[in-house]
RNA sequence: CGGAAUGUGGCCCAGUGGCUAGGGCACCUGCUUUGGGAGCAGGGUAUCGUGGGUUCGAGUCUCACCAUUCCGACCA
């Protein structure tokens, strides 16, 4: 490609909205360019890259029998009824009806409608398994899109769906994506972490995330020090030493008086008492029922466990109507000992460690103290709903837990029959009995993995492309376009490598080379070929790695060679 | 959805209630230049976010709305 005809403009400036560093340097670099919040034009060289993400998806996902295909983004709002979600999921789902009146919404994922075209075409075990997929823009209106690419509204996704017979078929399934996933992350050269996942909206059982690591990643990542177990830290367990409590001195039951103190910060200093004695009680919704739920004072309640631990839909925290109606008290004063209303308790299994307790008494202005949570409430759960920390002991081995950042770019889920039962994707099993299928999902933000790897690499001088990835592999700058040898140069190496098959680009733009080098440098093409007019009269050209920023004098002769063999390096 | 901020050529920003709204970058023309974002000369480019209000007079004050961004809440 001829720059002078490229449909590119850099900028030396990124305006002021864009906050994230693969923001700033897609705008600059000319790669992207905002049509409304969260909503972006991929400019050729946004696209050029793109599409090379698209291959290696395509070749790893091919490799292993995954089918292609390509579903409407417009989806009729009964599919979402049958599933059940059209009512649980939020003005995320973009919403709206046609001419007649009739309900549909942009996709956000295309779970009913991938289940509702395979029920129609499957009918016997025979056929299975099948693993679909499809590379399309989706739809999410995210409360708040931000970081460009990393967080919009409108994204390129690639989902895939695989029908199984059993469960054992399922897993299989689900790890050859998982494998697939590792080869097509690393394939595009980055840094990443499988990671145990929860399953979210989404839902079913087990699940991985594929994290990118990046100090501006979104989600907080616990791995082990010495093994190889990681999680999000919804999802994270840690190997928690669960003393029994010590009952040598057991207090009575008494209820005190707390004017205004709310927050167990405010009554931690009022009765001069550390929060690891305090019983934290919130409401929570789950599946549009109160539930309350025990937390050490200190500790935050998890509300992925909550789903997970009571196998919900939605874990919603309650508002101040509810909250006031089942304990029959201002906020901040709950407590599972008399409840006005009889809701479900879930308590974390950490309290049966602790006696002589404080909670709310559901009563304003009034806690209780010396409570023992064998003796003085029943829980109707004891689980898990508390976050794992860094330092805690991993819960594989005796290493310890430790955090970081990371960009989610790929997830992995086994859904089991979530979608398939209410759905009724059925098919005859070799008894000729009807069986239900068993499904999973497995998900690839395109553009976010484009986001995320100018995140992990790039320096002050702009984006470094691997090659795998890069928009062109390789760019001719003639540093002076008005010497007639510097350009016949330039053009015959142009010509010969696009003829070897390099993706290369030519800067011909009637530009200075200071000009040229400092965009080559922002749009980060991997290998660029100087040649100027000093080096030519030698019969040689400076060919620089932009990772490395290293320039080597090659002989004019031998330069396309030696290019072809650099990118195999990069 | 709560808190805050901002809206002035394509981008970054000036602009005290008062004359024809400025500068830098970018863009066009010409000359000069050509190894890390050149110089000179000339030129084009703005419903000052939208709508009301105050005023002799509003980019500037005021109200509402819209949009964008940040923090929080929330979210594959």
């Amino acid at each position: 490609m001829r720059l002078s005809k490229y449909f590119l403009k850099t900028y030396k400036e990124a305006p002021k909205e864009a906050e994230v560093v693969s923001h700033i340097l897609m705008i600059r670099a000319g790669m992207i360019q905002k049509l409304a919040a969260g909503i972006y034009n991929y400019l050729p060289l946004a696209q050029k890259s793109i599409a090379k993400i698209e291959k290696i998806i395509r070749e790893e996902l091919d490799k292993r029998g995954c089918q292609e295909c390509l579903m409407p983004a417009v989806q009729p709002g009964e599919l979402w009824q049958e599933s059940g979600r059209w009512g649980y999921y939020g003005p995320e789902l973009l919403r709206f009806k046609d001419r007649k009146n009739a309900e549909y919404c942009l996709g956000p994922t295309h779970e009913e409608v991938v289940t509702d075209m395979v029920r129609r075409n499957l009918k016997s075990y025979r056929q299975l398994p099948w693993n679909i997929y499809q590379i399309q823009t989706k739809f999410r209106d995210e409360v708040r899109p931000r970081f460009g690419l990393m967080r919009g509204r409108e994204f390129v996704m690639k989902d895939a769906y695989s029908f199984d017979v059993d469960v054992d078929s399922a897993i299989k399934s689900y790890y050859l994506m998982y494998d697939a996933y590792t080869a097509i992350f690393k394939r595009c050269g980055l840094k990443f972490k499988a990671v145990d996942a929860s399953t979210g909206a989404i839902g079913g059982e087990l699940s991985h995330e594929f994290q990118v690591l990046a100090d501006s990643g979104e989600d907080t990542i616990l791995s082990c020090s010495k093994c190889d177990y990681a999680a999000n830290v919804e999802k994270a367990v840690s190997d928690r030493v669960l003393p029994a409590a010590d009952r040598s001195c057991v207090e009575e039951m008494k209820e005190v008086s707390t004017p205004g103190q709310k927050t167990i910060e405010e009554i931690s200093a009022f009765l001069k008492k550390p929060a690891e004695n305090f019983i934290k009680t919130l409401i929570f919704l789950v599946d549009d029922q109160p539930v309350a739920v025990l937390v050490p004072g200190e500790q935050d309640a998890n509300e992925a466990k909550i789903q997970g631990a009571l196998h919900a839909n939605s874990v919603w925290p309650a508002d101040e109507e509810t909250v006031k109606r089942v304990t029959g008290a201002e906020v901040g004063f709950a407590g599972p000992v008399n409840l006005k209303e009889k809701i479900k308790i879930v308590a974390d299994r950490q309290i049966y460690s602790r006696v002589n307790l404080v909670c709310g008494a559901n009563k304003t202005d009034c806690h209780l103290t010396g409570i023992d949570p064998e003796r003085d409430f029943k829980a109707d759960l004891i689980a898990d709903v508390t976050f794992a920390r860094t330092g805690e002991k991993c819960p594989h081995c005796d290493g310890v837990l430790e955090q970081f950042k990371g960009i989610e770019v790929g997830q992995v889920f086994h859904l089991g029959t979530k979608y398939s039962t209410p759905m009724k994707c059925n098919f005859l099993d070799k008894n000729g009995k009807e069986s239900t299928a068993v499904m999973g999902c497995y998900g690839i933000g395109v553009t976010r993995t484009l986001a995320a790897f100018i995140e992990q690499n790039h320096d002050d001088k702009g984006i470094i492309w691997s090659p795998a990835v890069a928009p062109f592999e390789a760019v001719v700058i003639p540093l002076q376009g008005n010497n007639e040898k510097v350009s016949a140069t330039a053009e015959k190496f142009y010509s010969d490598l696009r003829e070897i098959g390099v993706d290369v680009a030519i800067d011909d733009r009637d530009e200075r080379a200071g000009f040229k080098m400092n965009d080559a440098d922002l749009i980060g093409f991997p290998v660029q070929i100087q040649v100027g007019a000093r080096s030519v009269e030698n019969g040689q050209v400076e060919v620089k790695v932009r990772r490395t920023g290293e320039k080597v004098l090659i002989d004019i002769d031998k330069t396309v060679d030696y290019v072809r063999d650099l990118l195999k390096t990069l």
